[in-house]
DNA sequence: GTTGAGCGTT
């Protein structure tokens, strides 16, 4: 038997694709994980029964059923316990999901501190692009004299290797310099990078402890709070606002009950109209009655 | 011609 391919699929009703055997006629579980990340065997309808049966796996060894793969499609198993979310997302936990949309998540510019005077920005991106490709790099200068400041600016165009850059110290032409993100990204004028969430369509049995409970799956959980009395909506904060951010348009599946996860927004002070609204309120009427302000605490960069 | 925590002329 050679050069022969079998066609699997994520779900029955998926476009299969076609995967190669190999010379001895068996298919090698890798091959299929190569193509279908995290996938651990392979199943078939037969169809005698029109039952689901599994194909033998011996050692990452996937033997075809009669010795004949035939013209059947063959369907990806995934180990059990995972979220599924019927899109390509579907075989990955949720935290992963959760990565997955991060890492399309838009960079953004980060601050260098610490610069040597005498670096340049030929220097900063020879120095970051040994991380990955570099969109820009600045030196901030006197505009009088033109030297350094001694702090400059970086952006990459993977969020990967932001975060990566982020993570640790750089050398760069012998000092030790960080990158943060700046200020003026994090701070009170930059809304959009709330790490607070919108909890909608909450019902009144779902309580702060299994909405943090919940949540904790997608990462670090800061806050939770639910408005007395009830008013169908919760919010929740992250210590990561990447991970609210990717939460939001979602909706999600608690104690049976489907949430709808928005945007939080800063709450208003101006506290004379909003009394009167019901709940079900739109996620910006809603966010005026959180009782909290928005917090950047330095602690998180 | 100096310096060493910070936060970006456009």
């Amino acid at each position: 038997m050679a050069e022969l391919y079998i066609r699997v699929a994520e779900d029955e009703n998926e476009e299969p694709m076609e995967i190669p055997s190999e010379d001895d006629g068996t298919v090698l579980l890798s091959t299929v994980a190569a193509q279908f990340p995290g996938a651990c065997g392979l199943r078939y309808r037969n169809p005698v029964s029109q039952c689901m049966r599994g194909v033998r796996l011996v050692e990452g060894i996937l033997h075809a059923p009669e010795n004949d793969w035939g013209s059947l499609v063959y369907v990806v198993n995934y180990p059990k316990g995972k979220v599924y979310n019927k899109r390509k997302m579907d075989e990955m936990d949720a935290a992963s999901a959760v990565k997955m949309k991060r890492s399309i998540e838009k960079t953004s510019d980060l601050i260098i501190l610490g610069l040597p005077w005498k670096t340049s920005e030929q220097d900063l991106k020879d120095y970051f692009a040994t991380f990955g490709e570099v969109i820009m790099v600045q030196v901030k200068r006197d505009v009088k004299t033109g030297n350094s400041k001694g702090f400059g600016f970086v952006r990459f165009t993977e969020y990967e290797t932001q975060s990566k850059v982020i993570s640790q110290r750089h050398m760069i032409d012998g000092r030790w310099c960080d990158c943060k993100l700046p200020n003026s990204k994090a701070g009170p004028d930059e809304p959009m990078r709330s790490r607070k969430i919108f909890v909608g369509r909450c019902t009144e049995d779902i309580t702060t402890d299994e909405l943090r409970q919940f949540f904790m799956q997608y990462g670090e959980v800061t806050d939770v709070f639910i408005p007395k009395p009830f008013r169908a909506f919760a919010f929740v904060t992250f210590a990561d606002d990447q991970v609210a951010s990717a939460l939001c348009g979602e909706d999600l599946i608690i104690k049976g009950v489907s949430v709808h996860i928005s945007n939080a927004e800063p709450k208003h002070n101006n506290s004379r109209q909003m009394m009167d609204r019901g709940a079900g309120a739109s996620p910006s009427l809603a966010a005026m009655f959180d009782q909290t302000q928005y917090q950047y605490p330095s602690s998180h960069v």
